[in-house]
Formats: C-alpha cells, sequence, structure tokens
RNA sequence: GCCGCUAUCGUCUAGGGGUUAGGACGGGUGGUUCUCAGCCACCAAACCGGGGUUCGAAUCCCCGUAGCGGUACCA
C-alpha cells in the first residue's frame, strides 16, 4: 500500500458530474471535441451528468460569437449537455463572467484567513523579476515579495494609483496529485509559485474559478487536456485553502499535428475546427468515432464503434498516456464507411445540401427519384458528403471541360486516331438513337454485341463514350451514367464530341 | 533556463518475463471490372539507446536521449 500506482482507479460513488468548460476564443476545435466526448461519454456510461460550463473569466478574448459557435459544434457532434451553456441548471448560471459575486466571496475568505495577499507589482517589475529568476535558474518567477508588505508601503503604492492583484499563498508542503490517467505524484511546493487569482481589474482568474466551481458544481470528475496538468496543483492548493471538495482528475494526451506538436488554432488555424470537417462534409459518428481512437482503445479488434457501443465501453482507464497524431487519411476512411453505411434515401439527404450549396440544386427539389439514382449510381465512391459535387455535376450541367490527359488517352492525340474514335462514337450514337427501350440491359448487350462484333476493345469504347459524357475517364458504371442522363442528353452530348474531334488535334 | 509528462510498424493502437510482437489506417503487388472507387488475396513495415535483474527482457529497475506540454494580471 505503499507503493506509488502507475494509475489512480476510477472512484465512483457519488453520482457522476463532469464538465466541458471550454473558454468562448474561438471555434470548437478537435482537442476539444475530443475533451467533450470523453466527459461526455463517462457521464453517459456512469449515468451522471454531462455539464458545459462556459470558462469566460478573460473578457477580453471572450465573444458570444464563439461561444455559440461553440454550442453549434456540439449539438452537431450530439454531445448534448444536461446543464449548463444557454440552459441553465440547479448551479444557476454556468457562465463564469456572470458568476463573480460567487468567486468575491472566497477571495473574501482566502484574504480573511491568510491564504492570499495583495499584490501591487506592476506588469514591468513583475517582467522584470522573471528575467532575473530564469537567469538565476530560479524555481519559480514570481519571489512572493508583496506577501508582507507594511501597511506604510500599501499606502504609498495606492497613493500612486496601483492596482493590486490577489495572489495565493503556496503552501510549504508537497501536494498530492492523483491522476486516472497519469497515476499519482507529489508536487515539490518550492516549484510552485503564488499565483495571480484577481487580476487588477477584479476580475478573477482561471485557477480560481475552475476549482470552485468544480467543487460547487459538484463535479466529481475532471476530465480534460494534459496542458493543464502543471495547473493542477495550484488548483489543489487553492481547493485545500478553501477546504473544498477536491475532485478526481484525469488528464488526457494532446492531439498532436503530423510532426508531433500539439493541435492548436493558433498554429493550424481552421484546420483544426470542427465547423471544417462539418462543411467539408464529415459525418458526426465518423468524427466521434476517429475522435475517440485518439488515445483509447477497446481491444485489438475493433475499429468501429456506434455511439451506444462507445457508452457502453468507454472508460479512463483504457485511455492512453501519450499524445496521437491527428490522422486525416483515418478520418476519411471512416467517414467514407459511415456514408457507405447510409442507405439510397438516408445518403440522398445528406447531399443535396451540398449540391444546393454548389448552385447544382434548387431550394425545392422535384426531381428526388431522379436524384436518389445518381446516389445510388456514384455507390461507395464518396469519401465526404463534399465529394458528390464535382463527382457528378455532369449530371446537372453541359458545361464541363473534357479532361486533356483522359481526352489524350482514349480519344487520341493524331488524326488517325481520332477519326477512329469519331467512328466509334457515331455508330454507338445510332445504336442509342435507336434502340426501343432505353434501360441498362438493352443498352448493355446492345453495346458489348457492336464492340464485339467489330472488334472494337471494350475499354476504348466505353472510355470513350464516358468523356463524351461526362469529360472524364473515370466514375460509376457508364451504363448507369446513360440511362440517369437520358436519351436526349446522351445523343445531345455526343454530337457535341463529334465536333471536338473535327477540330484541331 | 526551470518544472512536468511521454516513448511498440509512417500513423492509431493490442499485448506484455519465453509470442512467427497481433489488428486497423496509409503504402505496395495481384485478381475482379467499361474506368475509378470498392471488394478479395498477398507483401513490406515497430518494441528510442545503454546498463542492470533474470536461465531468458520489448515487457521489471536505473541512467541517458529525444519529443512534447507548461512556465501570463490566457484558459
Amino acid at each position: 500500500m505503499n507503493e506509488t500506482p502507475d494509475r489512480a482507479t476510477t472512484v465512483v460513488k457519488d453520482p457522476v458530474r463532469v464538465r466541458m468548460a471550454p473558454s468562448p476564443t474561438g471555434y470548437l476545435h478537435i482537442g476539444g471535441a475530443r475533451t467533450a466526448l470523453f466527459n461526455w461519454l463517462f457521464a453517459k456510461h456512469y449515468n451522471g451528468k454531462f455539464i458545459l460550463r462556459i470558462d469566460d473569466t478573460d473578457m477580453a478574448r471572450s465573444t458570444d460569437e464563439s461561444m455559440h459557435e461553440i454550442y453549434t459544434a456540439l449539438k452537431w457532434l450530439g454531445l448534448e449537455w444536461d446543464e449548463g451553456g444557454d440552459k441553465g441548471g440547479p448551479c444557476g448560471t454556468y457562465v463564469q463572467s456572470e458568476r463573480k459575486a460567487i468567486y468575491e466571496g472566497y477571495v473574501a475568505q482566502l484574504l480573511e484567513s491568510g491564504n492570499a495577499y495583495h499584490c501591487y507589482c506592476t506588469p514591468e517589475e513583475l517582467e522584470e523579476i522573471r528575467t532575473q529568476a530564469r537567469g538565476n535558474k530560479q524555481l519559480r518567477s514570481y519571489d512572493g515579495r508583496c506577501r508582507d508588505l507594511t501597511s506604510e508601503v500599501v499606502e504609498r503604492y495606492v497613493a500612486e494609483g496601483r492596482k493590486p492583484t490577489v495572489r495565493i499563498k503556496m503552501p510549504e508542503t508537497p501536494i498530492r496529485v492523483d491522476d486516472i490517467i497519469l497515476g499519482s505524484r507529489n508536487i515539490d511546493p518550492a516549484t510552485l509559485e503564488d499565483e495571480v487569482i484577481v487580476r487588477s481589474n477584479g476580475m478573477p482568474n482561471y485557477n480560481l474559478t475552475s476549482i470552485i466551481d468544480d467543487a460547487v458544481m459538484k463535479i466529481t470528475h475532471v476530465i480534460r487536456g494534459t496542458e493543464h496538468l502543471n495547473n493542477t496543483p495550484k488548483q489543489i492548493a487553492i481547493a485545500i485553502a478553501l477546504g473544498l471538495n477536491v475532485p478526481q482528475f484525469a488528464h488526457i494526451p494532446l492531439v498532436l499535428d503530423s510532426s508531433g506538436r500539439k493541435m492548436s488554432k493558433r498554429h493550424h488555424g481552421d484546420l483544426v475546427a470542427v465547423n471544417r470537417y462539418r462543411e467539408q462534409g464529415y459525418l458526426p459518428k465518423a468524427m466521434l468515432n476517429f475522435v475517440v481512437r485518439l488515445g483509447w482503445s477497446y481491444d485489438d479488434k475493433q475499429e468501429i464503434f456506434s455511439v451506444d457501443e462507445l457508452i457502453e465501453k468507454f472508460d479512463l482507464e483504457r485511455v492512453g498516456k501519450s499524445g496521437s497524431v491527428f490522422d486525416i487519411k483515418k478520418l476519411e476512411w471512416l467517414n467514407s464507411h459511415y456514408i457507405n453505411q447510409l442507405d439510397v434515401a438516408a445518403r440522398t439527404d445528406a447531399v443535396i445540401p451540398f449540391w444546393q450549396e454548389a448552385g447544382l440544386l434548387n431550394n425545392s427539389i422535384e426531381n428526388r427519384s431522379w436524384l436518389e439514382d445518381i446516389v445510388a449510381a456514384v455507390g461507395e465512391r464518396l469519401t465526404t458528403l463534399q465529394d458528390i459535387v464535382p463527382q457528378t455535376s455532369y449530371f446537372f450541367t453541359d458545361a464541363f471541360e473534357y479532361d486533356p490527359k483522359a481526352v489524350k488517352k482514349w480519344w487520341g492525340n493524331s488524326e488517325e486516331k481520332r477519326e477512329r474514335t469519331r467512328a466509334i462514337l457515331t455508330n454507338i450514337s445510332q445504336i442509342l438513337e435507336e434502340i426501343p427501350t432505353f434501360d441498362i440491359e438493352t443498352i448493355e448487350a446492345a453495346i458489348w454485341k457492336y464492340t464485339d462484333e467489330n472488334n472494337i476493345k471494350r475499354v476504348a469504347a466505353m472510355q470513350g463514350l464516358r468523356i463524351a459524357l461526362t469529360g472524364t475517364s473515370f466514375g460509376p458504371s457508364l451504363f448507369d451514367i446513360v440511362v440517369i442522363l437520358s436519351r436526349a442528353t446522351v445523343l445531345k452530348r455526343v454530337q457535341k464530341a463529334l465536333e471536338f474531334l473535327s477540330g484541331n488535334p
């Protein structure tokens, strides 16, 4: 019982209450989505509550707009919260900037008990202390010089118009931090400095508000990114000084970019924005499945998890300790998997907004079954929903270019080859014009009959026709395309191709 | 600089004192097909290094090294 465990274990005695506490200073990013998901799954698994708290004590950077963007992104992912955000709950408002009075009470208590003090140092002075401390290889960058200011000095500072901050007085005894994922350790208090808990403008800081709200909101488990690991002992110290309950901690490893750095808005822009993936046609299920496997695994067999399965199987014990690289290829694979899982009707529903966005479709859908035919023809070729646009635009418009490489390969770049292509297209055109019923079986039989009897390679005939009808050398089965396009359009496009082929090669 | 965390194929990971170190993504090869995608089959690809402990270490211990995170009146 005296050995340090590699990990702490998840203890569940009270009803589980977890929270996601974003600061509304931008969109929800991948790392935030994963934190939200882990918290949400943990809550669902234990039948607990998932709380959304808005940590907006940095008034200069927080915006309402970003707060609403975070709501939207979370809702899109299906990570609904039980309390907080725009929803409220038994703890009143869950927006920290509106909870100032609560923190003020605790700060007064800290000041009174001598666990906190006013600091009159200016930013310039602090900067100087910092550089000096660094030069001297000091453990901390603030030396606690305002801990015992005489009343004369304080009066002078006040007279100068200095506005003080409030600092917490760090304890002298080691602080024990238990982490479900990373294990336990004792923090040497000499490495902890007297953190600013209230700014000179009166607004409290993260380390104070976070631990107070965690206690007040009866949060049982704090699941957050490891970038907060170094804040943990500070927050525990504040909780102890205030006599508040300390939640259990679980620090989840970071999501990294391909060069191993933390994914951040600052360095990766909207590449990390959840909204961007929605706009590009990724499915929430795919995002969730992808993101959960960044750091968590179930066994050596399963990659695909439904949300219900995740709720059942997720636990913190199987979250790894090291960071995980965001691999877009794997996301793409999962996304195509989930798109393919959709039946044609559902897939059509999913894809319609992307056609509309691209201007290929009006808001009023009159040709639903035709659209479904297109989706069925496209089959399992979509990686993202947005792929529907480049892959099917030729169904909606005649205005496409012939891909030069395809033209060169299949139509030929010599007059001789083009003459041959013209002959084939002319013949096929005639076959299609005369065919009694314009359906796949009849057309297929007629075309094969023509190619085989005339010793024409099937590929050559089909690819030649494909370019005429779509402009490209790849895509769905050509017979599907022909039927969906209708006889009139097909004949018209072959005519156009013949004219093109009569021009200069 | 200081504090802290981490370390299995390119990537996500399973495993863990004796295994051909398993799976998935990605990559490659072949098959199917009117193309592409898909599907099927196969292939290449890893235990950071050095010391211990042990009959035996990728696994346990120690020391390195590297990477990352933090180091604000941000969160």
